[in-house]
DNA sequence: AAAGTATTTGGAATTGTTATAAAAAGCACT
DNA sequence: AGTGCTTTTTATAACAATTCCAAATACTTT
């Protein structure tokens, strides 16, 4: 078990029962959850938690870079504990996002055109290994 | 000028005005329009037009491959007229968005890990060219 | 012209997010 | 332990993007 309260002081953040809760839990759960799944979520641990402190701590823990939010075409937010980089394969038919490594012809702090590039998302979407037998 | 109207039949959509202009306007702005924006530049041209029509329309034109929604983190739908396989680079400081062409690992119709990609969106963030300057 | 189908429209409902201000918790100092 | 100060959390309201729905309009076919 990780110890979360380290990684927030580390990161210069007050370790609250809220924020310890919501990093293990991105921690443990890689599917990139919304708001409302960490909300559903953690309710039963922390009865009075509000959606509100959900929102505050991920822009606290996206600016400090403990996670990232992933852009998506369904107009919710979607978060990865996973910051180093990587890609996602979303399947069309079950609906699930796999982690996957794709070969890039850039790199985080490399040009392109003559632009510096600070972070890359590549999306893949088609159909999954266990989709397609 | 473009023959919209064409385009339309030929995937089989009947081309009411209102889809006519909606792609027309599409074709003639590449910055990623998001559904009010394509509203307050249309609404001129067709002073009876509600927003319902855009949203219809939007999903027609990406369900038979004419245009394309692309993924972003901040919940509003873009949408690009460009199909072809491109890269998209948003600058941090003046957030335009540029296409660009980035060597990618995979193609479109190839597998990677045994999953069939169709289709894939790389989004690229930085400073770009002009604002480093 | 009439009937039937497709499209557009406006308004209400829903959903995800942000703003705000009050309550609660945590901390330093005596 | 109690007082003041700051930070964090909370509930509520406001807001924005999208969807739902039913009526109105436009378009076809006869």
């Amino acid at each position: 078990m990780k110890d979360y309260t380290q990684i927030l002081r580390d990161n210069k953040i007050s370790p609250s029962i809220q924020r310890i809760k919501i990093l293990e839990f991105l921690d443990q759960h890689r599917t990139h959850p919304t708001v409302d799944e960490i909300f559903t979520s953690l309710i039963p641990v922390i009865p009075t938690l509000s959606k509100m402190t959900i929102y505050n701590t991920l822009k606290i823990f996206s600016a400090r870079g403990i996670i990232k939010s992933i852009p998506n075409s369904e107009n919710v937010g979607h978060y990865d504990f996973n910051v180093t980089p990587h890609s996602h394969f979303k399947c069309r038919k079950c609906k699930k996002v796999y982690d996957v490594d794709v070969k890039l012809g850039v790199t985080i702090g490399k040009n392109i055109d003559g632009c510096k590039v600070e972070e890359y998302n590549l999306i893949l979407e088609g159909i999954c290994k266990s989709c397609i037998d």
